[in-house]
DNA sequence: TAGATTGTTAATCGATTAACAATC
DNA sequence: TAGATTGTTAATCGATTAACAATC
């Protein structure tokens, strides 16, 4: 076995871990506002919706944090996930297209006390210029690589219409944006070292439609049992 | 191999394929509206973001609609497409939580234009009853149980504070609801056959965050050439 | 020491991908 | 027929899970 120095931990944690330790995150702070100072595994991956092997697996890529026997200390752990994840610092972020979505996006206090900044609010209708959004002015489109220099910011929102996504992706690659989080409807592309993560509410629903309609057959099934399970016509073409 | 009868075509399609069905059909949308009639699995998958293996492997779970030499009819695809999750017909749909998401999800014209059909928005601040928001008047969360059966809804949106979510949902599915859209920082449980799908904006800033932040370390290892890329100390404890 | 619970192993499962035979 | 492109196979990769040795 390999150990690393205890300045950078061992690393490549799997991206299916990466997601859920945000969740683990708001878990345990869940816990400390109920006063919890201990969970073990089992608590902690109940508060998480997931089960408890695979929230050790996933602890165990950070580190070794638990007591056997004990448990976690749950604000250690929540420190360490925290740091892991990058939030003990605030990331200074944009958000261009100030319509229904942005509203709300800017009002979204979760944002703030996860560590992000809204610096910015963006849009190319200027006639929105100096609308107070969550107590934010908005300011128009052509002023990101200014906010984008001053700030540093490396994480943009996209919440415009489908058609002007390609273009604000670009603009904000130009301006140094390495990290985009899309809600507008579109398939963006974007340079190598770019990250993007998008948002769909529609395909969401779409996705809940189709278990729908499945649940549907099934009952449908149900009430005709002298259906077989599997019409197989085996050797048949198609 | 097996084959089945042709009203019920092969089934059992994996999960990932079935949360790109949707992209899919966004993708041959978007085509057919260039006026583009044919399109390769090479076309398609470019305008949906996927290598071409993974789209045809996901398209051949539906079945065979493509023309070996020639490629897929962008119409034909997408009604099959369509078909397959549900959405040639309407799914009713209701709103709880009348915030600025809720505002927001109300009026976003992605839904209807995707069979999703919005047919109450509840919020449980009665000062808010009867207002109107994107057309429809806002009632009485107490109201759900009513109007769940008088339109026989299968499909609700969660979009109250992460404090009322689990109750929501409760009453949702008291009330016949088997679907859920949770917009609620909350992790909510459900009875089993209930589909949930969790939509949490701050958790994917949290998972750019992560990528950014190992960003800014692989810059500072790029101007520390020195440092060694594992510094792994051999049979070292811990 | 006895009981509890972590961290890790190893088996299993599911998803991705490249390659290519089938076939238009 | 020659060229193009699908649908499928098989190899690979990554994620999940149960079980349990390590150890508090």
């Amino acid at each position: 076995m390999t150990a690393r120095t205890s300045s950078e931990s061992a690393r490549v944690i799997p991206e299916a871990t990466v997601a859920r330790l945000p969740v683990y995150l708001r878990a345990l702070t869940a816990l400390a506002e109920r006063g919890i100072r201990t969970c073990s595994s089992e608590d902690l991956a109940a508060a998480a919706g997931v089960n408890s092997a695979k929230l050790r697996k996933d602890l165990s890529y950070l580190g070794s944090y638990g007591t056997r026997g004990v448990g976690y200390d749950v604000d250690y752990l929540r420190y360490q996930i925290a740091r892991e994840i990058g939030v003990t610092h605030d990331w200074p972020v944009v958000i261009v297209g100030i319509g229904n979505l942005g509203h709300a996006l800017a009002n979204y206090s979760g944002f703030r006390s996860r560590g992000f900044r809204v610096v910015a609010l963006l849009d190319a209708d200027l006639e929105r210029t100096g609308e107070l959004v969550a107590g934010v002015p908005v300011r128009p489109f052509d002023d990101l690589e200014a906010i984008a220099s001053e700030h540093s910011v490396a994480i943009g929102v996209i919440a415009t219409p489908a058609a002007a996504a390609q273009d604000v992706a670009d603009r904000m690659v130009a301006a140094g944006v390495t990290s985009i989080l899309n809600f507008a409807p579109a398939v963006i592309s974007v340079p190598e070292g770019v990250d993007v993560r998008k948002v769909d509410l529609s395909i969401e629903l779409q996705i809940l439609a189709y278990h729908e309609q499945r649940k549907a057959h099934e009952h449908a099934r149900d009430e005709h049992p002298d259906l077989p399970e599997m019409p197989a016509v085996v050797g048949g073409d198609q």
